[in-house]
RNA sequence: UCCCCAGUAGCUCAGUUGGCAGAGCAAUUGGCUGUUAACCAAUGGGUCCGCGGUUCAAGUCCGUGCUGGGGAGCCA
């Protein structure tokens, strides 16, 4: 017989006789003679109840079955007459494929998120993780569909770069040189190096993104991305993914445009595709997740400058620990309160001051602002970073001499304004921002399977 | 990296003024003929984060290191 998944079984009108079940013990109730059990195979957050009766010939063995154990169980799939469930399986035969020792350390009780990144192998046993790590797939497969849909090339970018200088943080630096003799030498010789230069892992694919949007049209990287900081808050990790868009004649407007589209495709279909596990998100994780949510579908995203930004915290009574003042790069504190307490929406921040920008946003015809664009979200703060592209090679050329970049580095990221440049924009989201932002996950370590953080990578 | 808080049984946590190491859950064993984080009873379980110090006596006080959490900076 083959084995039916119990996202499938559960769902059925009618009972198709007998079923093949596998999956893990999450909990067994023995009384003298029968046993009932709860399986779950990962599927989806219901288990499927098991009753097993005396008169199975390895009865006294399956008494022993522990929570965790994993088991194989066949039989007639009946309506359960018992409250909490429509079906349950009437075991037939059932094969204890390992049993769990009393060391098994997920018990059938809440544990703390603490505690279950200690075990980041085992939690997604759990009903919170694995639906956390059910949605990530699906968000996954849902950025891919919504591209698709709209005609996006999906590209993937180096993840070792030879440019130092992307300005985009701390990067980790990739060698295969031998640290023996780099000892012996007292210094790395980079030209003996793998690559015959310094290389890194990537910060970001936006300009080899730029390169394929002057030549497909639209196109997408995704794909993870890795930072150096040495952060330690609930909102980074050394190794995270990004998701970039980067489309040819497209200006700032329509990049906000793009993002909000963006964000409201991909929460509409978290709720359509996993309303099981955004329940329980809403019910147990985050109360104030369904109206975050509804808020996110439903309402028009904010759109104002840095300027009007500034101003708005200027004139509110609020008190700030950095005073507000232009030029300032907005802190925490600045956009907590303009996306939770002034707009208690999204909100697009646009147009920020040069000097605190990077080379490659395009110039406002002010001269003092670029064309940037962040957004920030209510409880989770910067979500989405990007800005239309510088695409006039004089004025390119200029802000890389005023910010004492190597041009000759960038002689093919040059070339490209050469050669039938045009006006492109695009931005890079957070995936895990994102999925910390519908699900109410609020430490990003626990949205993503094994988090890397200073100091740690275990697993 | 900086500021604040915490570290005691497998987990969550209590531990008074410095004076015998505790609870609930879990585990183990037994009971129970339809359970729902089953229930009832019994039993076992400790490097009180590490190191150093004060003291007749330290889980408790002091110093230091490590780990975790919250916040800040950096950013996605």
């Amino acid at each position: 017989m083959k084995r039916t998944k119990i996202n499938l079984l559960i769902k059925l009108e009618k009972s198709p006789g007998n079923v093949l079940v596998k999956g893990w013990v999450r909990t067994r109730r023995g009384s003298k003679g029968f046993s009932f059990m709860e399986i779950n195979d990962g599927s989806c957050l219901k288990n499927i109840q098991v009753i097993a009766t005396g008169d199975l010939k390895n009865y006294h063995d399956i008494e022993t079955i522990t929570t965790g154990s994993s088991v194989s169980v066949a039989g007639k799939l009946a309506e359960s007459p018992g409250k909490g469930q429509k079906w349950e399986i009437q075991a037939e035969n059932l094969e204890i494929i390992n049993l769990a020792p009393e060391s098994y350390p997920l018990q059938k009780k809440r544990h703390s998120d603490e505690f279950l990144r200690t075990i980041a192998h085992l939690r997604p046993r759990t009903n919170k993780y694995g639906a956390a790590f059910r949605l990530r797939s699906e968000m996954a497969f849902a950025i891919h569909k919504f591209y698709r849909e709209k005609g996006f090339r999906y590209l993937t970018t180096p993840l070792i770069t030879g440019s130092d200088c992307e300005g985009a943080g701390e990067m980790f630096r990739v060698t295969s040189l031998d640290p023996e003799k780099v000892k012996e030498q007292g210094e790395m010789d980079f030209t003996m190096d793998f690559f015959g230069q310094e290389s890194n892992l990537t910060v970001s694919g936006q300009l080899s993104a730029e390169m394929f949007a002057l030549a497909l049209g639209d196109v997408y990287t995704f794909g993870p991305t890795f930072r150096a900081e040495n952060s330690n808050t609930s909102r980074h990790v050394a190794e995270f993914w990004m998701l970039e868009p980067e489309m040819a004649f497209c200006d700032l407007k329509e990049n906000m445009d793009h993002g909000e589209e963006l964000v409201k495709y991909l929460t509409r279909h978290a709720m359509a595709e996993c309303s099981e596990d955004m329940a329980l998100f809403s019910n147990f994780v985050d109360k104030s997740l369904s109206k975050r949510i509804d808020t996110i579908l439903n309402s028009e995203f904010g759109r104002i400058s840095y300027g009007e930004a500034i101003e708005i915290l200027k004139k509110s009574k609020k008190k700030f620990d950095f005073k507000v003042k232009y030029g300032i790069d907005l802190q925490s504190e600045h956009e907590r309160f303009l996306a939770e307490e002034y707009y208690k929406k999204p909100v697009f921040l646009t147009d920020y001051p040069k000097g605190i920008k990077p080379f490659y946003m395009r110039m406002n015809d002010d001269g003092k602002t670029v064309a940037a664009v962040d957004l920030l979200v209510p409880g989770i703060g910067e979500l989405i970073g990007g800005s239309q592209r510088e695409e006039r090679l004089d004025i390119l050329e200029k802000r890389m001499n005023e910010m004492n970049l190597p041009m000759d580095d960038y002689w093919w990221y040059l070339d490209s304004r050469r050669f039938g440049s045009a006006p492109h924009s695009g931005f890079g989201l957070g995936f895990e921002r994102f999925l910390m932002m519908i699900t109410g996950i609020s430490n990003i370590r626990d949205v993503i399977p094994f988090p890397r953080t200073p100091g740690r990578i275990d697993f």
